[in-house]
DNA sequence: GTCTATAGGCTGATAGAC
DNA sequence: GTCTATCAGCCTATAGAC
């Protein structure tokens, strides 16, 4: 009876979501040009024709996996913030977004890395259509530290669109070198990075 | 007469070099996998049946590229420190090296950038045999870090490495943001990040 | 929904003329 | 040294059976 509201999810989309599982790895590790169709679907547990059952081209999969991983980001990082207590301090609220940043892109699956990994070298017309989705996000990012500044837990004269860039890409640059119980795990990775640019490193 | 002791490049070495900084450019912007030859061979004036007659293969060229990269990075780097004067400080000379990283990546040409982007994507084989290049690099930069922090210029329970990471990672990133005459140049992007992650941002 | 089979296009690499 | 011509292989995408 499909008028049960349907409490599982039907065939295709546990299909489509292996599809977009698969596709989020490969293209994290390999890159979206290197990987084939073959891959995914080898991943994904079925050949690789079956793919356009669910996505019209190998540029959709890429699109719905940069949307995801867009969106999640953004989620986590919302909700992380949200989830503080009215009190906390700005430098509290900064921490934790950079702490749910990290873990998103390190711990909670490939969407939002392959993204990160494939944005700058991607055919610009699907730059174009995923450049608002994350000027969104930033725009998160740039509240945060403008709300920090006229707060006073930034100094008045710090230059925050390189501030903001600086602190990002540093956290985005472990997917290059995190590796899963390596000898530095995400907490400290975040705490070191946030207490280093907040405090200072001088002795 | 080809006893000349030869002042000027040969045929083939003009031909060779085209077709190498193309290829930096292409790899840069593109990616590896997505650079047909006939995108090289086209900037760099010639046919792609041309370039076997100086490369035996597109690995090759990566090969090269990669190579090329690396070593004038820490070149630059090297040679920006060397010339400080004795009595320079750690920060002075942490800051000169930063300069030099960001100033190689972002105006010097594009085999660097090349590198950075595409290391991690790139058949695996290819990545360990460059590995041991890169640690060099790494290495001048541990002493750097190291020597800053017994010199009491970094504050003793520092974490090195994730610090090392940090910086670097925010600094290669610049390659995803910076434009040639845009807001901010090389200079001040040096100038914020380690004033930032010396003294601290907090207000 | 997933399979097999294959079309159709592209690209790295080679061969031989000049 | 560089060209043209071409081969061989691979990969995206489609068609049709089940």
């Amino acid at each position: 009876m499909s008028s049960v509201a349907r409490a599982e999810a039907s065939k295709s989309e546990v299909s489509r979501q292996r599809i977009l599982d698969a596709a989020a790895k490969t293209f994290r590790d390999k890159g979206y040009v290197a990987t084939r169709l073959q891959d995914i679907a080898e991943a994904a547990g079925l050949r690789a024709g079956s793919i356009y059952y669910h996505f019209a081209s190998k540029e959709q999969i890429l699109e719905a996996v940069f949307e995801i991983g867009t969106r999640r980001l953004r989620g986590s990082v919302s909700d992380a913030v949200d989830a503080l207590p009215a009190s906390a301090t700005h430098r509290e609220r900064i921490f934790t977004a950079a702490h749910s940043h990290l873990s998103t892109l390190l711990a909670q699956g490939d969407y939002t890395s392959a993204n990160i990994r494939n944005f700058g070298q991607i055919p610009e017309e699907i730059q174009i259509r995923h450049r608002e989705q994350r000027r969104v996000y930033e725009q998160d990012w740039r509240d945060l530290l403008e709300n920090a500044r006229a707060a006073g837990e930034i100094h008045a004269d710090a230059d925050l669109r390189v501030l903001r860039l600086f602190l990002l890409g540093g956290l985005n640059w472990a997917i290059e070198w995190y590796r899963e119980g390596g000898p530095v795990g995400i907490d400290a990775i975040a705490e070191t990075c946030c207490r280093s640019l907040f405090d200072g490193i001088a002795g």
